[in-house]
DNA sequence: GAATTGACGTTCT
DNA sequence: AAGAACGCCAATT
């Protein structure tokens, strides 16, 4: 019980929770957790994330930059996953980001991990 | 064992 | 306002 989880899995779980055609931030995800100056931590999180069911090409920096994208399996590879879901991606950016952006401090607020 | 890097973000100058 | 430096913690070298 407790939360004595990891924080790489807290990522996981927030990062699974990541609705289809929305994005969020490595410090959305940070500061859900309440480690807001830990954003560094949550992309090395995801690092392992390859072995976890976790969507990570919907996790972008706090600018929609792909940033992640060097880590996929291809080069475009994460910008079209995010353009299939239907997130418009222009130059590895994401467009209308606060549009798409799923802050998990809002959305998930009503239960915490 | 120590130093450096790393899917970032905040804060100081 | 813009730029530079620092902080977080873990993993790699």
């Amino acid at each position: 019980m407790s939360n004595n989880d990891n924080f790489f899995e807290k990522v996981y779980t927030v990062a699974r929770q990541i609705p289809y055609g929305r994005v969020t931030s490595y410090g959305a995800i940070a500061k859900y957790l309440g480690a807001a100056r830990s954003a560094r931590m949550v992309g090395w999180a995801m690092n392992g994330s390859h072995n976890k069911d976790v969507p990570a090409h919907r996790v972008v920096n706090r600018v929609g930059l792909l940033t992640g994208k060097h880590h996929f399996d291809g080069t475009n590879l994460m910008q079209q996953l995010l353009e299939n879901e239907g997130v418009r991606v222009k130059d590895h950016q994401v467009q209308d980001f606060q549009k798409v952006f799923w802050d998990p401090a809002k959305e998930l607020a009503q239960d915490k991990i």
